[in-house]
RNA sequence: GCCUUGGUGGCGGAAUUGGUAGACGCGCUGGACUCAAAAUCCAGUGCUAGCAAUAGCGUGUGGGUUCGAUUCCCACCCAAGGUACCA
């Protein structure tokens, strides 16, 4: 009987369907287990190998946790928001909904065919106004809260209105914009109701200001940083300019310190936890205020090191800073304007690829040290940030090696001072920059005090003169949260007198409306702007005819639309209760499922997605809508799989009679090509002779393993290379050179899985995927290994069917003591591995224990049965279809996880390696219970010691109980 | 520059708290079966020398600790990912 995967997995996938096999509860006996794979954006090119590959990691995790006992809540869904759609839209009129429809069929069909164990009963598509009524939802949420610092927790705004109408904002300790005005009950009161919204936006954690942003004229939307690469748009190339525009934005950074304090509790890896932490940038410090000699202006700096403050020379303001014009004197203006200029041309790659050049320009002014009143004079320099603290900086040479270089390269000119050593240490070399193992001189009041000591009383004085004063600093900034896009989703806003004005919750969704055409308005306006019907009626509470704005009971809709992140910063939650009606989830499903146990997806979301989701579970938490204020308490990043590019390169030349030919030539032909070019006579530049040959992607399906091309199916490929000449090596090969690329429709160098499950089947894929490496680990496909796995497969098979004689073939007899020690052994490094995420490793004794029970011809249930278990996590479908075999009807799926026994691994002796001098030379078989020195006198009176030690005595002999034996002499 | 991770055969990769380096798979070589191919099975396979027994070398480089180091420590080189000249 043969192996026929592709009928039993179709059969089984079928089966687990209409069973609804993976189908979870919100209660049950059994522990809960969440189980999250990040959701896809379902692009058109559908999936690539590399997509499946932390889906089958989760995959398998969820099915062992059911076979442990819990109640494991594995669902799946679509993050169907998204630019692509809306191109394509741009492109073809195409509504973005129907591309995206089309798109998760595909996915759907092929997700279905890898045998995930999803409960499918639960999906989510944020383009769902079901869903993204939860989302708007939850931004009227943010915009009816505001953040008490004093409760360290988001609270109701309308808290803040009580307080303002009773005493004023005086002694409400929230976090607000910087530009916030102190008033009086009496103030408050005399607002107009258009101020007091514009007081409360100040407050509000959704708010709506002027940001400079990223404005991309081609694209007619904003971009984020990281979709800006070197003053152009990622996508497209377009250039980018800055530009103020009034915009919503999220106040993430009143929650940076809870932020960065939660990391701790979270079971993620290391490099992530501090990625974040990097991007929250937390520093500890003073801010410290300078008078100008000679002028009413004073600069604020922040400092990490107030400590040192006596060691002060120079200050440095970034070149954009906007005193410098004012303070610079007469005759160092030009020199200053020069340099400002030409930081301005620099782009910030440059400034940032370029730390060794240093440079700045004195501006001829001075500040005064806060207690010694000594000059310190003001220079400006491009490693100063306008964007960072206050965009200026106390230079202590002393205690930092950019103000020591900068103070070294600017050495003897006017407005450079000598170097202060404030540290009993030597700096004749290197500032000293350790916060500890000093003590401080030439300090005044701090000398002969330490880092912890010092930092106290500094700031203690200078809140005592009122020159600053204690305060911590965050990178991290609030987020912008308007895109000028159509395939977002809307948000709950109308405008009355230019102030937004939020829906009710009780009349949403606000649905998407529909658009002639998907492209800014010709006016800049984003793309809702071409809405007919978009406006809102606050009396029948709906949304009616732009026609019938009358700015009394009719007004328009907000024209933006969310970000990408808004739908996918709440998702888990919707799992808990995917089909709720009215709230995003039930109080009894989050209470039930509370958190996700394991998250697993790509570390490219660092500090995007994966901050923005904790930030609104914490607000969740604050306004007592979700039980607990992280979401993920394990998270584990598959690495990226690699795709292996395969070039051609193409030489075009003219020919005698001057005619454009396109020549191929294989990889190892090229050398020998420009020698041939030489001595025919041909100018044959040495320097340049890879150049001369353009690498041009392949596709890869036209190459085999040995990266051999198949020359016809290139012709084919494209007219201009039906012609073309074929240079190939001796043997009439023609070999590809291959690279390891990201994998990219662009490049060529995509492999569906769609060709791997119809020839290996779905098992031998998810196995396989498995098998490459460690799952955090990046690397290239590579299907040269796909065989191993397949033959491990239909050996296992065959140890089931006896070969391939007859249809079934399993012996009740009781197992030898060799294959329970076999089954043992498996199931113990099988349980570790999976709890480990060791997954490469538990396919490798699969196969070894199949090798050996194939060896020792086993046959017996006791075996067979509990292996086809251990396996089903791995390759889901042979296992349901063996143990149907073996006279089971219940689906696999739930049964127990086989227990290992110590008892059956047990040896009585061990094959002792012994060494010399650490050298391993022979192995010797001895029984456990040996004492040391029995071990010792047997070692050392067998005849290979002898003759290895030719008579020596040896100085020592170490014994290892149960390991090794080294003969040391 | 800084942070993180890594560097082991022809290739992907194994190796518990320091204890037989190279598991498992691919590839390669030889053989069996077959008219032949595919499939399957058997044997071998780190490098160098040798018919062989065997010897020497060997986990990026150079040191160190240890009876013993892929593993621990110091210095350095290289690669990948992240990033912020962050005061």
């Amino acid at each position: 009987m043969k192996y026929h995967f592709n009928e039993i997995e179709a059969k089984w996938q079928k089966y687990w369907s209409e069973h609804q096999t993976f189908k979870a509860e919100n209660h049950a006996d059994k522990p809960k287990f969440y189980v999250l794979d990040m959701f896809p954006y379902p692009s058109g090119a559908g999936l690539h190998v590399g997509h499946p590959l932390g889906y089958i990691a989760s995959d398998i995790y969820s099915r062992f946790m059911r076979h442990k006992g819990y109640n494991v809540l594995h669902p799946m869904g679509y993050d169907s928001f998204g630019l692509p759609a809306e191109q394509y839209a741009i492109q073809t009129g195409q509504h973005p909904a129907k591309t995206t429809e089309a798109n998760i069929t595909t996915y759907r069909r092929q997700l279905d065919q890898m045998g995930f164990s999803f409960d499918w009963s639960r999906e989510v598509r944020t383009s769902d106004s079901d869903y993204y009524k939860h989302t708007q939802w939850i931004f009227i949420q943010l915009f009816e809260s505001y953040y008490c610092k004093d409760s360290d927790q988001a609270r109701p705004i309308a808290e803040l209105i009580e307080v303002f109408t009773q005493e004023g904002n005086t002694r409400i300790n929230a976090v607000c914009d910087e530009d916030t005005p102190v008033f009086s009950a009496s103030e408050w009161g005399a607002y107009s109701d258009v101020e007091k919204q514009e007081v409360l936006l100040k407050y509000r954690l959704t708010y709506l200001s002027d940001t400079e942003v990223n404005w991309c004229p081609v694209l007619g939307t904003v971009l984020a940083n990281d979709e800006v690469v070197n003053g152009v748009s990622e996508r497209g190339g377009h250039p980018v300019v800055r530009k103020k525009m009034k915009q919503w934005s999220m106040r993430i950074s009143a929650y940076s310190e809870r932020l960065l304090q939660g990391l701790d509790g979270l079971d993620w890896t290391d490099n992530l936890k501090e990625m974040q932490r990097n991007w929250i940038g937390k520093s500890v410090g003073a801010s410290i205020a300078f008078k100008i000699q000679h002028s009413a202006f004073s600069i604020e700096v922040f400092t990490t090191r107030p400590d040192t403050l006596f060691g002060v020379t120079f200050m440095t303001l970034a070149p954009e800073h906007e005193l410098v014009a004012q303070i610079s004197t007469e005759a160092q203006r030009s020199a200053i304007q020069n340099y400002i200029e030409a930081t301005a041309k620099r782009s910030e790659r440059d400034r940032m690829s370029d730390v060794k050049t240093i440079s700045g320009v004195f501006t001829g002014a001075y500040a005064l040290h806060p207690f010694t009143g000594e000059q310190i004079p003001i220079w400006i320099g491009d490693y100063v940030l306008a964007g960072y603290g206050t965009g200026a900086v106390m230079a202590v040479p002393a205690g930092d090696d950019r103000d020591y270089a900068f103070a070294n390269f600017f050495k003897g000119q006017v407005g450079m001072s000598d170097i202060k050593n404030i540290f009993d240490q030597d700096i004749s070399e290197t500032a000293f920059t350790d916060k500890g193992g000093f003590k401080l001189q030439n300090s005044d009041f701090l000398n002969g005090l330490d880092y912890k000591e010092a930092t106290y009383k500094i700031i203690a004085e200078l809140e005592k003169i009122g020159a600053g004063s204690a305060k911590v600093n965050y990178r991290l900034r609030d987020a912008v949260f308007s895109r000028q896009r159509y395939w977002g989703e809307p948000f709950p806003v109308y405008y009355k007198e230019g102030m937004p004005q939020l829906i009710a919750s009780e009349h949403l969704p606000i649905i998407l409306p529909e658009v002639e055409k998907y492209l800014p308005t010709d006016d800049g306006k984003p793309p809702l702007g071409n809405a007919h019907t978009w406006a809102w009626d606050t009396i029948q509470n709906k949304v009616v005819s732009n026609e019938l704005i009358n700015h009394q009971t009719i007004f328009p809709l907000e024209l933006n639309t969310m970000p990408g992140w808004a739908g996918s910063s709440w998702y888990f939650n919707r799992y808990m209760d995917a089909h709720n009606k009215t709230s995003f989830a039930s109080v009894e499903a989050l209470q039930y499922w509370k958190d996700v146990d394991l998250y697993i997806g790509g570390s490219e979301h660092a500090t995007g997605h994966l901050l923005y989701a904790r930030f609104w579970q914490k607000f969740l938490f604050d306004r007592g809508y979700v039980p607990v204020d992280e979401f993920a308490k394990k998270l584990i990043n598959q690495g990226m799989i690699l795709g292996m590019s395969a070039f051609v390169y193409r030489w075009d030349y003219e020919s005698t009679n001057n005619r454009q030919k396109t020549i191929f030539v294989s990889k190892n032909k090229m050398e020998s090509i420009v020698q041939e070019r030489a001595q025919a006579g041909m100018k044959a530049d040495n320097e340049k002779k890879w150049s001369q040959f353009t690498p041009i992607h392949a596709d890869v399906s036209f190459v085999n393993a040995s990266d051999e091309l198949d020359i016809e199916a290139l012709k084919n490929w494209r007219p201009e290379y039906k012609d073309a000449e074929f240079i190939t090596e001796a043997n009439g090969k023609f070999f590809v050179n291959r690279e390891v690329e990201k994998m990219s429709k662009s490049k060529y160098n995509v492999v569906n899985p769609d060709d791997i499950c119809t020839q290996y089947g779905a098992d031998t894929l998810r196995m396989y995927e498995m098998f490459l490496g460690p799952l955090e680990q990046a690397k290239p496909w590579n299907t040269a290994g796909i065989t191993g796995v397949h033959g491990f497969l239909k050996k296992l098979w065959r140890l089931y069917h006896n070969g391939l004689e007859e249809s079934f073939f399993v012996s009740n007899e009781p197992a030898s003591a060799d294959s329970l020690k076999t089954l043992h052994k498996t199931i113990k490094k099988v349980d570790e591995d999976i709890t480990n995420f060791s997954f490469n490793t538990s396919v490798s004794s699969f196969m070894i224990c199949v090798n050996e029970l194939t060896e020792q011809k086993c046959n017996q249930r006791a075996i067979l049965e509990p292996l086809a278990v251990l396996l089903s996590p791995y390759a889901p479908h042979i296992a349901e279809e063996l143990w149907e075999q073996l006279g089971h009807s219940n689906s696999i799926s739930n049964a127990a996880f086989p227990v290992f026994d110590e008892k059956y691994l047990v040896e009585s002796t061990k094959n002792y390696p012994i060494s010399f001098n650490g050298k391993m030379k022979f192995t010797l078989e001895l029984p456990l219970d040996l004492t040391q020195e029995e071990v010792k006198n047997i070692v050392l009176n067998h005849e290979k010691t002898q003759q290895i030690l030719e008579g020596r005595t040896p100085k020592n002999v170490i014994v290892v109980p149960g390991k090794i034996v080294n003969v040391v002499g």
